[in-house]
DNA sequence: TCCTGTGAACTCATTCACAGCC
DNA sequence: GGCTGTGAATGAGTTCACAGGA
């Protein structure tokens, strides 16, 4: 079978490929056959040399001279972004954040399903939450092995996510993302991404200071990164 | 007025400045008085050498041979940062993600204060979420204007996030936190930041994947974000 | 001896510039 | 002519290794 070539994809690039596929079902969805590096690029708030590297490592996907197949490249993205298979998630801290994510369109759109919500509250033990209930977190365990879920999902207070975590990785999952703010130990063969939503404020606080509190001292800011011009 | 060396900090620095300060003030807590490069690190699941980088761009602000004062360092990010003054910030788009993040303590504690809160659907206006009173999203100026806000988070549909973006430009917001999934097209001078989390789910996907779904093709991974040992 | 501070080496990522094909 | 694909150049960020002071 014809996989396209096996080449080494960065992290960086993988990040970018999930958000070209996401403007491409725009397109797609506009009506549209065809786009050019530029105009996709822009869509994306990228540069158009760096969009044509990110997707040279799928192989060639365009026409020279020409551009590139709406269709024919989504199709690509969706396969080297692991293709259309759902995959299941757990969620372990329904307070408003976990909520909110636990029904977030965006998610089921892109392939997420959310098998498991799990807390300790008792008050919010049993409740209904984008359409599943949630269970008490000493079933964590269970509800894992009964779902073959293979993500979790951290959204709990910072003293306990290191222990949900642990708990996690000893029924073998191997895909975390950690909103709590503590920095996760995990063994060698599992992934932790971190969002950190406070870190985000105070990286733009800093650089709103940087501009017109003192002046004289300047941080090497990175474009902004829609078309800053 | 000995204000440290006016260096140049990089925007990757900051972020986690943000994260050292939050490890210190659990230290801070724990009563105690010193740290080492090695145990702050380790908390904050980075390298010793680079969390001595970070903070050598602060000037040198620990003891040769004993590590660092907790408070001492305490104060010294917290002024780097911008000190402790409370930072006016509007939010647009009180969906579920909206009001989680409008009653997030991990932001008041660093200084972030909601002042406006501004929806469209005429259900949610009116509503109290966080102490405060939902507005529609046609007094947007007018609230910025009051409260002289400068930081805008925009948690709507995609579909208008550019319009939001750009009135609040038109009224002096400089700085931006977007957890729409669109890239928004800023005029230079203002600072967009981009919270995108169907795209961290998309990467933890494609990690687990590449560990067993192609075993031959592996990318290059980062060590994971915690102490993967 | 211990741990900080920092130049130097290195790795990773972005940008440029142009060759190649339609 | 136009736009893709990609080596080469540049730049940013991280890690190393050691000098230097308590």
């Amino acid at each position: 079978m014809p996989q396209s070539r096996p080449r080494i994809i960065p992290e960086a690039t993988v990040a970018r490929l999930a958000v070209y596929l996401r403007v491409l079902a725009g397109l797609a969805d506009g009506g549209r056959s065809h786009v050019s590096s530029g105009e996709l690029a822009s869509a994306a708030g990228v540069n158009p040399a760096g969009l044509r590297k990110d997707l040279s490592y799928l192989g060639p996907c365009g026409v020279r001279g020409v551009g590139y197949s709406v269709s024919g490249l989504r199709d690509r993205l969706t396969d080297a972004l692991g293709g259309e298979r759902s995959r299941p998630c757990v969620l372990i801290g329904i307070g408003r954040l976990g909520s909110a994510l636990a029904d977030y369109a965006g998610f089921a759109s892109r392939g997420f399903e959310f098998v498991g919500l799990l807390d300790t509250d008792p008050a919010t033990v049993g409740h209904r939450v984008g359409g599943l209930q949630v269970r008490p977190v000493q079933e964590l365990e269970a509800v894992v092995a009964e779902t073959h879920a293979t993500i979790g999902v951290i959204t709990t207070p910072a003293e306990v996510a290191q222990s949900v975590c642990d708990r996690l990785v000893s029924v073998g999952v191997r895909s975390i993302l950690n909103f709590a703010p503590v920095a996760l130990t995990v063994p060698a063969g599992v992934d932790v991404r971190k969002v950190d939503l406070s870190v985000e404020l105070q990286v733009l606080a800093f650089l709103d200071q940087q501009r017109d509190g003192t002046p004289p001292l300047l941080a090497p800011l990175r474009p902004a990164q829609g078309v800053a011009r």
